[in-house]
DNA sequence: CTTGACTCTGTAGTTGGATATAGAGTTTAT
DNA sequence: ATAAACTCTATATCCAACTACAGAGTCAAG
């Protein structure tokens, strides 16, 4: 009963469970996110069979949103024994906000585009003018500031 | 007549007047969204006025949501006397497409995300539980393939 | 004529979240 | 016994769109 007999995974394992690839797990762990396995004789990483949870933890935390690092700063806290409820909360508050903001703003500019689109089509070629986009918009300056959108992700899994 | 009489600007008043950091506009040149300017006998670029019009334009297609290889692809287009209209408007169809689909995600992901802060409300402190989030979430699994939002700007400028 | 503002080139660093590769050692199946 | 599959560490690379810095030369004002 003292040492609880969980199945030990190794790397390849918990890759193929939990869907990250190896090389993101020790990434994970070099970050803080996951402790330290135990190894075995020869330096293997042998899991007990909840990192699974910790990964899915992780990985849903991602998919609402939060960064690697406001992940770590949740498991800190929960480490210390605090619950990061206040943190979540404020963290997911704020990521709503942005949201709104984003959205807002996608809006916006998916209206602004689509006048630019028809605009072109009533304009037709005038010389010198590339569809009226290179020497003069007919778009207002709300966009121009920031670097809105384009997530464009670099994420290559899944 | 033959020579057209411009302001020739350093380019550190480009750079004032456009809005955009020195830095960059030597980035521009060397990805080839600029073209190479004239220099002086010291070797200082002295570009004529009209790159103004060429930043507005490259400005405004960054506002279009165009990346810099993109806005690159229909400048070569121009140069090359073809006018890029159907280059354009597929760009812009296609950035239409993902901003639908990236707004409707956005939408769905704030509708489960105030979903998921309201049951944390309810539930309160659990012990071992970490607002409902450490150790499962309400969250059916919709959300958790890519990586969507988070543009996250690295933008520092405006 | 000196100070300070400006410019030059070239290289490296930033952000976030990984992925890839090299080169070596280990375990497993046949 | 040997080959395939796996794992180890450490370092480098990717994406976009810049930004920063080092070290040197140039220009304008007082």
């Amino acid at each position: 009963m003292a040492l609880s007999e969980q199945k030990q995974l190794k790397i390849g394992e918990v890759s193929r469970q939990s869907g990250v690839g190896i090389e993101a797990l020790r990434f994970y762990e070099k970050s803080g996110l996951l402790e330290r396995p135990g190894r075995t004789y020869s330096g293997y990483r042998q899991y007990d069979e909840d990192v699974l949870e910790r990964i899915a933890f992780i990985k849903r935390a991602q998919a609402l949103g939060f960064t690697l690092d406001e992940i770590l700063q949740l498991i800190r806290h929960k480490r210390a024994g605090k619950s990061p409820c206040d943190e979540v909360r404020e963290i997911v508050r704020i990521r709503l906000q942005e949201l709104d903001e984003r959205i807002e703003r996608m809006v916006k500019y998916r209206i602004e585009l689509t006048a630019e689109l028809e605009g072109w089509d009533k304009i037709g070629h005038v010389d010198g003018h590339v569809c009226g986009l290179i020497e003069e918009s007919h778009i207002e300056n709300g966009l121009s500031g920031e670097n809105h959108l384009r997530p464009r992700s670099s994420g290559r899994k899944l």
